[in-house]
RNA sequence: GCGCCUGUAGCUCAGCGGACAGAGCGGCGGCCUUCUAAGCCGCGGGUCGGAGGUUCGAAUCCUCCCAGGCGCACCA
């Protein structure tokens, strides 16, 4: 796989340049398709004024067959306006696997995410991890990595327990335990003739592949803490106050962690995370990635700390944190309690907008960015979803495509505004994807996807495709454009509809 | 008290070292005999929480302060 073509193009700059150029996309078109800084930036290290650096490289780049022109602007910028047939060329790249990566390393990497206890339906705030967790993995695989989605059962805790009893007691007409869970759900599952676990583990099963989220890997916390037992004497840890301390401290976190209840004897779910990050470990990861609400953030040192306490890089594992969802009712923003029954769960979303329409949804804002839905306007506000902004553009291209026949491909000698507007924005989908996959950052994507729709909107208002006089052509364009917006949806798990 | 995250247009949010800060929603006004009007165009709207600092250049990096969210269990 060769770098994209604006990739090509700044690797050519920067070898006129003697220095590593980043090309960026002006928003005035006064300032060119594209234009570098690389003059400001060196001339420190040259002892010359930037302008006077950027002149020469201007001279060298407008030498380039694909430049025509190129330009110094401000303080020190180079603009640099390409030609048609370089746009049209670089048009002819987009395919199938467009922007899939071949990393310099291909890493085998596990992502872990959701592993909600089956101690109810999965809520919104799963739906969360879920909907970001699994971009990550499709964006690491897009960026041509071996990814293994990985969904961890907790089924034998005390919350589950809990959980259970606390449906017993209904079905014999008692209130809940201490603690125990409340809320509609529980009175149906009462109703039912069946193990309130058992089922729970089928219906999130259903739910999570409703959500299209295809877990490769489903375990469960009696696998893992058949392995405590031999974890354990291999940790650095101490016996003090009645019970068996891991000296995680030295090895990064904030506290030693206790492995045994003093109580009982059993274990710790500490000792279970330890058996865990080794069992995980083991099996050949180079990377583990946890995907942890921000109500887990703690849980970071401990993890590395197990590793490192174990031999193991910490590098090798990797937390990633998404702040909470929230429900607002009346003005009044609560934090998501499965236990008090102040909740929202998945399936009552999916029932209101629809699977696309919550994907996106919780996919497309920053994950270090709260999110409150408004259990009142949750669904008037998501039909203004620019999901279908997005489906829309799709649709309409399979649409021209349907009524077309012709050829596709060729080069115009003159490309109208909105065309070379079009083709820029999709070239800059190979470095959209690679950098929401290095930063862990999802939400670009949606956002870029807008924007293409944005142009291809444009285009369409303006030009006809079918039977214009560079039909073969746009129809190329326009089968480009559908495709990248197809990678896009892909990519966050939504939808590409043929029509709407 | 300590740690993590956040504070950008009326609302929801992008932008995270570059050229006058952007989008959606909401408001107002235009555009369908032509490939889907779930669309397009125009208008209005911002001391980028505050104060210092680094830099040729800061919403973006550093420090402090203010405000909010989340943690700091022998629960998970």
């Amino acid at each position: 796989m060769r770098a994209s073509a604006p990739a090509r193009l700044a690797a050519r700059l920067s070898d006129l340049a003697g220095a590593p150029v980043v090309l960026e996309r002006p928003s005035d078109p006064a300032h060119g398709d594209y234009a570098t800084n690389v003059a400001l930036r060196t001339a420190p290290q040259h002892r010359r004024p930037p302008k006077e650096l950027a002149a020469e490289l201007a001279e060298r780049a407008a030498a380039l067959e694909e430049v025509e022109r190129a330009e110094v602007a401000g303080p020190g910028f180079l603009n640099l306006w390409v030609t048609p047939a370089w746009l049209a060329e670089a048009l002819g790249e987009i395919g199938p696997d467009y922007g899939a990566g071949t990393p310099e390393r291909r890493q085998k990497i596990q992502v872990e995410l959701i592993s909600a206890n089956p101690a109810g339906p999965l809520t919104v705030g799963s739906a969360r991890n879920g909907a970001y967790g699994d971009s990550v993995a499709r964006l690491l695989s897009h960026a041509g990595h071996e990814v293994e989605r990985e969904y961890y059962f907790n089924d034998a805790g005390r919350q589950v327990e809990l959980f259970r009893a606390s449906v017993e007691a209904r079905r014999r007409g008692e209130e809940p335990p201490e603690g125990g869970y409340q809320g509609e759900y529980i009175n149906e599952l009462a109703a039912r003739d069946v193990d309130p676990v058992q089922y729970m583990l089928g219906e999130i099963r259903r739910e999570v592949a409703e959500f299209r989220i295809a877990i490769d890997s489903w375990r469960h916390q009696g696998e893992i803490e058949q392995e405590v037992a031999g974890v354990l004497p291999k940790l650095d840890s101490y016996e003090a106050a009645g019970t068996t301390w891991a000296r995680t401290s030295e090895y990064g976190d904030d506290k030693d962690r206790p492995l045994i209840r003093s109580e009982d004897g059993s274990y710790l779910y500490f000792a279970a995370d330890v058996a865990y990050v080794r069992d995980k470990l083991e099996r050949g990861f180079d990377r583990a990635i946890y995907v942890l609400g921000a109500d887990h953030h703690g849980y970071v040192g401990r993890l590395k700390a197990a590793a490192a306490m174990l031999g193991y890089d910490p590098e090798r594992i990797e937390v990633l944190i998404y702040q909470l969802v929230h429900i607002v009712e009346g003005g009044q923003t609560k934090k998501i309690s499965k236990r008090r029954g102040d909740v929202v769960f998945l399936h009552e979303l999916i029932d209101k907008i629809g699977v696309d329409a919550t994907r996106w949804y919780l996919v497309s804002r920053g994950h270090d960015q709260p999110i409150d839905i408004d259990v009142d306007l949750a669904a008037e506000r998501t039909q203004k979803n620019p999901v279908y902004y997005v489906q829309y553009a799709h649709a309409r291209i399979a649409g021209i495509l349907r009524n077309a026949e012709g050829e596709h491909g060729g080069t115009p000698s003159e490309l109208e505004k909105e065309e070379r507007d079009l083709i820029k924005r999709l070239l800059e989908f190979p470095g959209v994807a690679a950098e929401a996959a290095e930063r862990r950052a999802p939400h670009a994507i949606p956002i870029y996807a807008i924007r293409v729709a944005d142009d291809f909107h444009r285009f369409y208002h303006e030009h006809r495709v079918v039977g214009s006089e560079t039909e073969a052509f746009r129809l190329a364009l326009v089968r480009a454009t559908q495709s990248v917006i197809a990678h896009c949806l892909d990519l966050i798990g939504v939808a590409a509809p043929e029509r709407m």
